[in-house]
DNA sequence: TAATTGACATACAGTGTGTATGTCAATTAT
DNA sequence: ATAATTGACATACACACTGTATGTCAATTA
């Protein structure tokens, strides 16, 4: 509203955007605040100022990812009849976003060492939950702890397909292949 | 033999053996090589001249915990009578390596983001290239491509539990937590 | 015994993070 | 309306670390 606040509120998502685009093409150790806050006109001192340091501005990055995967995911769930097919749909565009050069980088790769296993938890936790949620109205008959080790199961090997697919030579066969093994694994997983 | 080349040996095995162990605590990028270096009574000459630069100790001493993985692994599996024992022991086993803070730390988190795809390709070949195997003689109807995929997706999720199970409170808990849903996972997942 | 190689040390340059301090405009208070 | 104050961002500096270029000396070889 007022004029400080939004220009407070233009500088934070330029830097947001500049270090999702820097980030994922040279990867977080590859990337120089320097250069990254001169692209957008400031200085070190505004990304310090806003983002605390260098992990919390990728932290701040990785949330923004997560929550639009999320957003996505559950945007396709909606329109599924069934849970099955929910899951089905769910791993098929999981698969898809696997080949964008964002999520491929940085939710799959520096993710992982750069954060703290608890923020890393939290911010996979909507993923997770999702599954976890499908597979306890698919087999409600076991317990809620199976559910969300199972789930941790499948996002973890679809995160595998995903990144296999990532440094595949020929992305778009190897999406087509991975959908297909993941269709039929899933298919046996769920109970009938 | 000579005691040139017996020296050079010790020296190369010495900064492998404390990288592991820096490497392992402090993670990649928080690994000083002067450090490292002083530690065994050396300087950081000796070790660019041994492994090119930190990538490459990296590199080696990745090599060196997935050779004796994928030895630990073999040496498992050939105690079992059927492929589908086989996987399911495969599977134990490798859940309790997780456990192992080198295998969490270099391995689970920072390999992916340090290695290039090509490397981390080829050092995880062998656990893939295992599975696939095993698959292979489970269900020989399925083409080759089908084992592949289907091993990466496996392995995949094998690694997120085990991950999931070094982020635990209860570690324990969570290793005979994960190894009931590997094994109920994969009995559906493997063809009767 | 002289020549040479090479394993490792030393010295240096460059880059990058983080922090402490400064500045000036926008807000708030009187 | 003007003075006081906050805070968004810039500037400057200290420190740590990697990588490379060069030096040295013992072990090998001629």
């Amino acid at each position: 509203m007022t004029t400080r606040s939004s220009m407070m509120e233009k500088t934070r998502s330029e830097l947001l955007a500049q270090a999702r685009v820097l980030f994922a093409s040279k990867g977080f150790a590859g990337t120089a605040l320097e250069e990254l806050t001169a692209d957008v006109g400031l200085t070190r001192g505004a990304l310090y100022h806003h983002f605390g340091n260098k992990k919390g501005l990728f932290y701040a990055v990785v949330q923004q990812l997560d929550s639009e995967m999320d957003l996505r995911l559950r945007d396709i769930e909606r329109s599924e009849t069934s849970p099955q097919q929910a899951l089905l749909k769910r791993a098929e565009t999981y698969l898809d976003m696997a080949t964008e050069p964002e999520i491929q980088r940085i939710i799959l790769r520096d993710a992982q060492s750069v954060l703290e296993p608890e923020q890393l938890k939290k911010a996979a936790s909507g993923c997770v939950a999702s599954i976890t949620q499908l597979l306890s109205v698919i087999a409600p008959q076991q317990s809620s702890q199976a559910h969300k080790t199972s789930a941790q199961f499948i996002n973890g090997g679809l995160t595998s397909l995903a990144l296999w697919i990532a440094n595949h030579q020929v992305p778009d066969q190897a999406v087509d292949d991975a959908k297909r093994t993941a269709y039929e694994l899933l298919n046996r997983i769920m109970p009938a």
